[in-house]
DNA sequence: CGAGGTGTTGAGATTTGTCAACCTACGTGG
DNA sequence: CCACGTAGGTTGACAAATCTCAACACCTCG
């Protein structure tokens, strides 16, 4: 039974290979981890964070352009991004696909599997990554024991629920360049809080799957950068963005439609 | 502290206040709910259902238009749909807002609310209805208890993120023809699931919500509505609609753009 | 150095939104 | 019990946003 890992028997699966260090399992503990206020571990009294470090023992190394998991995989663990970039995307038969997400270190993937007993979505690495392995059936134990770790994982579907409302809002309410201004102010806000700068960030992901996740197609992106770029509110090269004018971006997507 | 049920002191508060039966305390049981198979109770093991019955003890009655709670009120319950059929809608400063779901009878409401610790939308009444009320702390503490319980909720949390996703979907990649085909067979099909017609349906909201589910405005959902008509997929009288050709609304969400 | 993936830009097509007029059904009050 | 007012629904004509298709530039990686 395919079971756990997806055999990654045909080296040909494997995009992009570039030597990646094999999969080290090297000590883990989330009470030393320096990703803990930004993770599952999110204010444990000390108790439970020494547990949790046994509960987290595994890491998985994903090169980019892999999968960690695709839809109809049979779910087991939850993921925790420790380094790198990853997208989640479902898709429909006809080959039309959304992203409905980009997570970064300290956020969690695999929420979606608990339901169905099935991953639901395809969970890509836009970058080189490393992830924390949290076997679901040993953290629901656990969080039966530590009332805190509980409620913060209770916390953390929450707010997924809520963050996914967000994103209705965007899809459903706004037009192309307040959904753009409201996706960068995401970005640099999630970016800020885990230390980086404010004012410029370089995108993991393409035209493309900035489009996908904000319904539009990759040319609207492409000119709304370039009007972005125009009205003085950023310096776009490829990639690389630098903020020139935050309050500008905010007055977009709050004063919307006077 | 206004703690349970929230004091209707000003009655001009209620609007097309009908007489709704005051509140009744009924004796309230899962374990003998007609819903327990759609509900939070699903599946769960005689024993753990009895304590289940401790722990959903009051009801909670909602007239036509008012609202079950508001964002920014302060969580303490879940509430499951017991008869009756609600809208949630989160709303952006600038006026606009944008409807997040429909919930109808054994459907669970306020999930958004555990992570912020209040809740993050409005969820209004769209006919008059009746709710089990369901004490966060109580059910956190009951699913520490019983691993099926705990297993069950964050089963109904990680679905609610999938169905979330497969919004995003529609929002993010489907035509407005599309959009309205894969929203009433969604509805249909839960309709189905509670012993109502699989071919016959009555709305119970307006164009205009159902084109803020949709993310379009409320002619093009009557354009729509029309154009099915049209094409002799439906029978459209008002919120009365008859689905005469489900295969043809299926074909529509599927094949879309071949 | 070349190839392929990615990004930009233009012109025109298409979908959806906007505004306005009108119709319909329902609940309220006379 | 009927008439009326109003919220909700439909339809048309036109405007605007976004998409589509196409050409081309850029950049990275082998």
């Amino acid at each position: 039974m395919p079971d756990t890992v997806p055999p990654p028997t045909t080296p040909s699966t494997v995009r992009r290979t570039r030597a990646i260090a094999p999969a080290p399992t090297l000590k883990v503990a989330c009470s030393s981890c320096s990703l803990r206020e930004l993770c599952l571990p999110v204010g444990l009294p000390p108790t439970d964070m020494e547990r949790l470090d046994t509960l987290v023992t595994t890491r998985r190394s994903v090169a980019r352009g892999d999968l960690l998991f695709r839809s109809g995989d049979p779910f087991q663990c939850l993921y925790a991004v420790r380094t790198g970039f990853f997208k989640t995307c479902v898709s429909l038969e006809d080959g039309r696909d959304q992203v409905t997400g980009f997570q970064m270190a300290g956020e969690l993937l695999g929420l979606d599997g608990i339901g169905g007993e099935r991953h639901s979505c395809n969970a890509v690495a836009l970058e080189d990554s490393q992830l924390c392995v949290i076997p679901y059936s040993q953290l629901e134990s656990l969080s039966r024991e530590f009332g805190e770790l509980q409620r913060q994982f209770h916390k953390i579907m929450s707010r997924e629920i809520v963050r996914d409302h967000g994103v209705m809002l965007l899809l459903g309410s706004m037009r192309a360049e307040e959904r753009l201004a409201a996706f960068l102010l995401n970005l640099t806000q999630r970016l800020q809080a885990r230390g980086f700068s404010a004012s410029s960030l370089v995108l993991r992901m393409t035209r493309e799957e900035i489009g996908s996740y904000l319904g539009l197609k990759l040319e609207t992106v492409s000119r709304t950068f370039s009007k972005f770029h125009d009205d003085g509110l950023l310096e776009v090269k490829q990639r690389d963005i630098r903020i020139l004018d935050a309050e500008g971006l905010k007055r977009l997507v709050n004063s919307a439609r006077c």
